[in-house]
DNA sequence: GCAGTTTGCCAAAACGTTTTAGTAAGCTAT
DNA sequence: ATAGCTTACTAAAACGTTTTGGCAAACTGC
């Protein structure tokens, strides 16, 4: 009869009976219906009333049983992200950035973030979960690649999520990303207008589209200048932090000819510094730089050319996003985080004819 | 009446009514008790009706409702992960790769995270509604200071916990850690023992016991060495990352008797390898490598010695200490995860009386 | 053939909310 | 004075599970 395992016993360790809105309607001589009006600010409920429930609550502490809520509602204020767990899409550091900026804006909406992570054979298999036994309201897809399988499959259940980043469908879902093309085309412009003409680029994994975009970016502004696309030499890392800055940079360094490196990200160039430094040559440096809190730059400051772009603000953006799709204010949107350039030494801007947003 | 932002339609978008336990129960003629016992493996129920019960489940998609779950059984499998939102405890990356392994264990455990950050000014008032609103079974505290609040606070309420890392009371609760005094201790020791007489220590925020056991580790072995404690001047990084690792290596390179330096964190270790390498000298360079996945560190191996302990095998260790708890099978335990050395060159292990656990 | 046990199933209560569909009392306008 | 409206409240159903207590039928041992 009994099975193993399942706790026989009621209270769990340590848990009084907590408060519940029968003990308010007895306390007060009040039926539950008034008391659950009256928390929920309906204006059929007297106004000494309202205060008197109020004050009983805060009183005996009462906080209302989110699951029953759940339960009733069919809203869970949850949102699930899903972080992959397979060697392709390891765990970054910039994570942790987006999910602080996520994590403000949800606590100040009322939300709370449900990580998990994928099983490495099904991708979808969690998203299928959570879609099915109401444990959350939506969903925030992050690194999308091209034609992404999670987003065909939320189009396809009709679920509220947001994509950080975009892919060829963006015009279907609400997404919130940087001007990876435009940025890159921006900094590539900025080199080849101070005389380089042989430039290295170390990008990530362009399986991503973040870092495709970027390629693109970078081949159209050398397109558009009448370059050779050999002008550029693309190094790819599919880490984003170690020995790929220092490794790849030495590669590029391999090539006499070359004078600027453009790195994807300011943790590659950080690593790459020391093989610049090493080379004894004059290169000048340039990197996306992501606004990492938790490194300080001030001391790269005066050597690295950086477009900047917050990440907090993106999953502050995101979830702002998202919340307005669960709570049906308006049809899925697509926002653009702005960016902003820090010139360093060794690259002008006042060669360019259209001159690029200044950092403030 | 209509209360402003309630939603008043029942079906929410594309959530077409979902299978429950009374559909099946209809499409078998059988009783939901029936039902919901051949589910969940109780021994009163034929083994063809289980069969047949399963097999309409999977065939209709039957999920159980969570929030009904989670009503009736005061259960959520639910864990809490409250990330700091203050100045002061950052966001750190080495929290990705502790999250990493979390994740894991909780999806083989059928438990979900949720992860929230703190109010700044309330540190515990997320705890506090946790606590009551029937959110989470547990909690996972990290980054603990001595005599952390957080901890009083869930000893207080009697709620299944785990810490990583210690503080002066853990012998009443459980927790996860790795030896930082024995580590930076032995680190010490094979300095001392190799011939260097003045070692910089680049150390972390000692206000997180982390880095303070880490400072005492690295004292006892000066005085158990009968060195004056000025042998190794320690220098303090608030910043996981960044500036901090090149500068203080620089300040610490500016003491030309300097011929050794112990790194907290590996990240530091690799930003202060440029002010090495520019300086010219002879350094022996020890640290602490927390394995992050994401930064390869393959090119260092060389030149750093390293004592090396898994991230990943800390969050699986702490999720499976606090399932158990959460399932009652048996008291909170510390568990102290596993270090090994790998010895590079200019740090000779064979010196030492005792050897070091080498790396496989 | 009968008391006692085992097997396989079920009705109903419970979990803690929200919501629907009221109602009774007090006002307002005639 | 009365019909109609407004105000302030409420009983009961519902959400989808688990669990309690019980019961009829089928077996067992004598």
């Amino acid at each position: 009869m009994a099975q193993l395992g399942k706790r026989r016993d009621g209270r769990s360790a340590g848990a009084g009976r907590s408060v519940t809105i029968k003990d308010l309607a007895a306390e007060l001589k009040l039926s539950i219906t008034t008391i659950s009006r009256a928390l929920n600010g309906y204006s059929d409920v007297g106004e000494k009333t309202r205060l008197r429930v109020a004050e009983a609550a805060q009183k005996l502490g009462y906080r209302p049983n989110r699951n029953a809520q759940r339960l009733v509602t069919q809203r869970t204020h949850n949102i699930a992200w899903v972080q992959s767990d397979n060697d392709r899409k390891f765990v970054d550091p910039h994570f942790v950035e987006v999910m602080a900026g996520v994590l403000r804006g949800a606590r100040a909406g009322g939300y709370d973030i449900l990580l998990t992570s994928d099983t490495p054979e099904h991708e979808l298999s969690v998203y299928d979960r959570y879609v099915n036994d109401n444990s959350v309201d939506g969903f925030i897809v992050d690194l999308p690649r091209e034609g992404d399988p999670r987003i065909s499959y939320l189009l396809d259940v009709g679920r509220p999520f947001v994509v950080h980043g975009r892919d060829d469908r963006s015009s279907q879902y609400g997404w919130v990303d940087i001007d990876n093309f435009g940025n890159f085309y921006n900094l590539t412009r900025l080199m080849l207008a101070n005389g380089h003409r042989h430039i290295a680029f170390v990008n990530g994994d362009e399986h991503f589209n973040y870092a495709r975009h970027r390629r693109l970016g970078a081949m159209a502004a050398l397109a558009d200048a009448g370059m050779p696309s050999d002008a550029m030499k693309v190094l790819n890392s599919l880490h984003p932090m170690g020995e790929a800055g220092f490794k790849l940079t030495e590669t590029a360094l391999a090539d006499p000819r070359v004078t600027a490196i453009l790195y994807s990200s300011t943790l590659m160039a950080v690593e790459g510094h020391a093989a610049v430094l090493g080379s004894g040559r004059d290169i000048a440096v340039a990197t996306m730089d992501d606004e990492l809190h938790y490194i300080d730059l001030s001391g790269y400051a005066r050597q690295f050319t950086m477009v900047r772009s917050s990440l907090r603000d993106a999953g502050a953006a995101l979830i702002a996003e998202l919340i307005r799709q669960c709570e049906e204010k308006g049809e899925p949107t697509g926002h653009l985080v702005p960016s902003t350039y820090h010139l360093a030494q060794g690259l002008d801007g006042a060669v360019l004819k259209e001159p690029l947003p200044k950092a403030s």
